[in-house]
DNA sequence: AGTCCTATCATTTTT
DNA sequence: TGATAGGACT
């Protein structure tokens, strides 16, 4: 394999150093997954490694595809001998041989949010917390958080007894546990810590393992947590041919328990470990470029890099600052009809707009319906996350697992069957005493003493469904064991006879879940209900959109990752919503922010828009944003501000405290005089005619929550809230260093920043 | 048991 | 603004 020719010098490091420790620093668009696949294909094709001693570690089921794809090309249908897979569906596979050993059984349900949710609301009713100021999902985020760290429910008590509130979180995470393994279920983040918790205890499995996959990749090993850090380290044995690609600066996911000190201190966990930067970018043109590396440069905790391209500069960074939310819409709109209209080849599909909120979207698609533009919308609501998708799921769950109470909870009464939340109390308070499962209550409903007749004789009618569905699992294919039920149990009847207009799509979405399961039986070695349900939980069932048909994407930030387009639009660059309120004061929160930001330029490849909005509907209120600091971290000439209004000047930026965005030369380096930067651009300037005329107005148009203000005692703050108070107007402005005042606008010494 | 209404409260989400 | 969860009512 010619890997000199098929690859860059550095590339071509990355791919031959097969044996020990690799790092491999891969910035956005230098061709990672390129040289991944060489790599594979070179150990296969040149080294004579056995695929099946290969493994290979994505985050998405799509990464995990592709790469799967490529090495096929490349080496043919041993590329089907390799593990090629997600965190996820590796440790399900381990689980799924192995998990006895840890109590459950080997049909276990993989539980996703809205399961545990369920679950974690049962917990606490059932220990009586309903302290206002403890949401079930904090307590479930604060169990993730813990099953990430791979704390156990004992040692989380253990280290939070000291404190009141804790320990109750505390209490329901024991609980909760105890719950899954009662109904033979594992949340996401039990996948990991489990198989953690497996090979950490069982020498012999990890010694299976260890001769097994002699030679280990991670994808994206930048958003690994401590779990699966400590998965893979585990996995790696003394040869210590553990290869990690990633980039420090597209860690995104810190929220969720990503931790980026995994991937800066490799070369710590493994001494001896070869450092490779890719840092030749093949995506975008030169000025999106330079305005990316402007702005991850102003974060403190990173790998020095530094990204390069060949390309030309291409064409300046467009701003546009519109008046409103559906200004800014409506220009996203124009701009792209002028594109296509121009003759340079554009298709609906090199267009992208890039949000921080799916919320943003509505407005988007509102303008783009009216302007005839076609669209899609990557990620937002899935396929099977869908009311009526998630109730067939359940039907299938409990058939696969009859232990799953959450899933019996969800369907028991779906349709209606007369089987009320009192009437599952009276179950769930049987099941207790007899410390069963509630399917296994419902076949003994004779006995249940606190139900009625007619109780009863719903629930025998109930049973005798499931218990027959779970006789023809036995007999016949998943696809038509779901024709079954939705004829059965009336569900379908239900829903055609019904007068709401969503219930004709839920309709059609059963429809498609038939033909999901056909293709499944079509595509699939193992064609098992347990399979199927394990596709659909860990997502690998193809949900997203095809990315071939010609339209418009839109999306948030996070799911472009990976992604590239020809021209994108970065849209609601303000401050308050990217970065948001809370990062506004939050060094860590803003760092991650940036590097969203960073995430974001490096999707595009010829044309970048910027765009924000003077005002814009959050949340149903009004409110008046500046323009993302973010904007101004990008030296002037890289940028060109286009359109925006008539009366509007560009007001230059006048802060006293807070240090001055660095200047770079179109070439990237510093510059020693630099010009004038612009930053914020505002149709009530201060460079307007007549601004004198009325200051009062102007403080009180501009006072909108969001807005940075200056008092001549507290100093700087950013307006929280507005109300009216006897003829007042009275703002709460949450100061830097004062905390939280309110003041009356006309009486208080402020200055709109 | 089921419906209808109002109070509440908001990022991002690879699996 | 809008989804949605819990309470009051039928």
């Amino acid at each position: 394999m010619d890997l000199e020719n098929l690859l860059n010098k550095e590339q071509c490091e990355a791919a031959i150093t097969v044996d020990g420790p690799l790092l491999i620093l891969a910035g956005a668009g230098s061709g990672k997954t390129r040289v991944l696949t060489y790599r594979i294909a070179h150990m296969i094709e040149d080294l004579s490694i056995y695929p099946s001693q290969i493994l290979a570690i994505t985050f998405t089921n799509k990464a995990a595809g592709e790469m799967k794809d490529r090495v096929r090309a490349l080496v043919g249908k041993v590329a089907d001998n390799m593990w090629i897979s997600t965190f996820h569906s590796s440790c399900v596979r381990i689980l799924r041989r192995e998990i006895d050993k840890l109590g459950y059984n080997k049909n276990f349900t993989i539980y996703d949010s809205y399961d545990q949710k369920s679950l974690i609301k049962q917990c606490m009713k059932q220990l009586d917390i309903n302290d206002k100021d403890l949401t079930d999902s904090e307590i479930l985020n604060k169990i993730s958080n813990a099953k990430n760290e791979l704390i156990s429910p004992d040692k989380y008590k253990k280290e939070n007894e000291s404190d009141y509130r804790m320990n109750k979180i505390a209490d329901v995470y024991l609980l909760y546990q105890k719950k899954l393994k009662g109904n033979n279920a594992l949340d996401f983040d039990d996948l990991i810590f489990k198989a953690v918790d497996l090979l950490k205890n069982n020498k012999d499995i990890l010694e299976f393992y260890h001769s097994k996959f002699k030679y280990i990749m991670v994808d994206e090993y930048q958003d690994t947590n401590k779990a699966q850090y400590e998965l893979i380290k585990l996995l790696v044995d003394e040869r210590k041919n553990i290869c990690v690609v990633g980039d420090d600066d597209q860690c995104i996911y810190a929220w969720r328990g990503a931790d980026v000190t995994n991937i800066l201190d490799f070369e710590k966990d493994y001494p001896k470990a070869k450092v490779v930067k890719l840092e030749q970018n093949y995506r975008s043109k030169g000025n999106i470029l330079m305005a990316a590396n402007e702005v991850i440069k102003n974060n403190s905790q990173r790998k020095d890099k530094h990204l390069r391209t060949e390309k030309d500069f291409g064409e300046k960074i467009d701003l546009y600052r519109a008046f409103t939310d559906r200004d800014e819409a409506n220009f996203v709109s124009n701009q792209i009809k002028t594109l296509m209209a121009a003759d340079k080849g554009y298709k609906y599909k090199d267009f992208a707009i890039l949000y921080r909120m799916n919320s943003q979207s509505r407005i988007f698609e509102e303008s783009f319906r009216k302007h005839l533009i076609p669209y899609r919308i990557v990620g937002g609501l899935k396929f099977y996350d869908r009311k009526e998708i998630k109730d067939i799921m359940a039907y299938l769950k409990l058939i696969n697992n009859p232990l799953d109470d959450i899933a019996l909870k969800r369907i028991i009464n779906v349709p209606k069957r007369n089987i009320g939340d009192a009437t599952i109390q009276k179950i769930q308070e049987f099941a207790n005493g007899i410390d069963q499962c509630l399917y296994s209550a419902t076949l003994d409903v004779e006995f249940i003493p606190t139900l009625t007749t007619r109780n009863k004789s719903s629930i025998s009618k109930f049973v005798s469904l499931m218990n027959n569905f779970m006789a023809k699992n036995e007999e016949v294919s998943v696809s038509a064991l779901i024709k079954t039920i939705i004829e059965d149990t009336g569900y379908l009847k239900q829903l055609e006879n019904s007068k709401e207009p969503e219930d004709e799509s839920r309709v059609e979405n059963i429809k498609e879940l038939v033909s999901d399961a056909v293709e499944f039986e079509r595509t699939s070695e193992d064609k098992s209900l347990l399979t199927f349900l394990e596709g659909v939980s860990l997502g690998s069932s193809t949900d997203n959109p095809d990315e071939d048909v010609d339209t418009v994407g839109m999306m948030t930030v996070h799911s472009a990752k990976g992604l590239e387009f020809p021209v994108v639009f970065m849209v609601g660059m303000e401050n308050g919503i990217f970065p948001g309120m809370s990062s506004l004061n939050n060094p860590t929160e803003m760092e991650e922010s940036r590097r969203l930001c960073y995430v974001a330029i490096t999707r595009a490849e010829e044309k970048l828009y910027i765009t924000s909005a003077e005002s814009r509907m959050v949340f149903g209120r009004n409110v008046g944003y500046q323009p993302s600091d973010f904007i101004s971290e990008i030296s002037p000439d890289l940028k060109e501000i286009i359109g925006g209004g008539k009366n509007r000047t560009v007001q230059v930026l006048k802060r006293k405290n807070g240090k001055r965005p660095p200047k770079y030369n179109s070439h990237g380096l510093l510059s020693k005089t630099a010009p004038q930067d612009y930053v914020s651009a505002t149709s009530q300037g201060s460079n307007s005619p007549g601004q004198n005329a009325n200051i009062d107005v102007a403080m009180h148009k501009q006072a909108t929550v969001g807005r940075k203000v200056r008092h001549s005692k507290f100093g700087v703050g950013t307006i929280v809230s507005t109300s009216d108070s006897g003829g007042d107007t009275m703002v709460s402005i949450a100061f830097d260093n004062m905390g939280i005042k309110k003041l009356i606008l006309d009486k208080a010494p402020l200055e709109i920043l």
